[in-house]
DNA sequence: ATACGTGCAAAGTATTTGCAAACGG
DNA sequence: CCGTTTGCAAATACTTTGCACGTAT
């Protein structure tokens, strides 16, 4: 499927006003093309790789808007580096599993543990926008045996 | 109450072979009183206070060997800074609420959310080694009216 | 035409590392 | 004494910013 977030990020931009240059479109297209999260720096290596480079600052600055704009999620998994993931209109959304071994990330999701966050959330005081969990541990194929 | 989380902290590693200068000592005090989590800037910064001046590379140090031994635990509230806390022993923790209006950090604990997440882990094929959950919003305080 | 978008290079932060001196056992 | 710990300064990694130029409308 070419993921509806791609036209539905454009769409919202280019209602608000935002012109389109190529270095935001390639940008959002490739992100469209994901389903879990990746770095600035992957993001930016694989438009290099299809031959529509673009500056790394361009890179940042897409992230840094469509955040603002909640189309993306930005996700800490504690490497140092922060990921980056469209976040769907639909609410429909997942977490990590992060391997402290291997540095890999997957993701999982879970409506047991989404019904509880909202009960949480509720409870707060806070208008919660949002959240994240990170599970951490050891892969299969990490685990000590 | 002197937690006797600096205590627990200071023998594993006495008993790990490590030696105790004055710089992890200080670091760990400081970290015991805490009850919730602190930059590596405010760690240096707080033995500055009280005129145990330590190295921020010392600071740093500190925090990585006890993340590794899994007595401190890293938090990423999505700032781009990295803050630390106590992991106790007894496996009772909390976890995060940030304003991204103010930056405020608060702590909550939720039991019916820790089942969700139990329940979770098993499921993973990873052997999990602990959790975070942070809620984004705004605090009562920076919310629209 | 004019303001917005982009790339490059420089600047900023947060964190890590190399090394020589201080120190604990 | 000898190996660990520490502080300083330099190095690194990631991200942001300043500025001149290109481009969409």
């Amino acid at each position: 499927m070419t993921s509806s977030w791609t036209d539905d990020t454009l769409a919202t931009l280019d209602r608000a006003g935002y012109r389109s240059g190529g270095a935001r479109r390639a940008v959002i297209e490739l992100l469209g093309r994901q389903d879990c999260c990746l770095t600035a720096q992957e993001i930016f290596d694989g438009l290099r790789a299809e031959g529509r480079a673009v500056g790394i600052a361009s890179v940042y600055r897409v992230l840094e808007l469509l955040g603002e704009k909640g189309l993306v999620q930005r996700i800490d998994v504690g490497a140092g580096t922060a990921r980056f993931e469209p976040l769907h209109r639909s609410g429909e959304h997942h977490h990590h599993l992060v391997c402290e071994e291997c540095g890999k990330v997957e993701a999982f999701a879970d409506e047991g543990l989404e019904r509880a966050l909202r009960k949480v959330e509720g409870r707060t005081g806070y208008s919660v926008a949002g959240h994240d969990v990170v599970l951490r541990g050891a892969c299969a194929d990490c685990m000590p045996s």
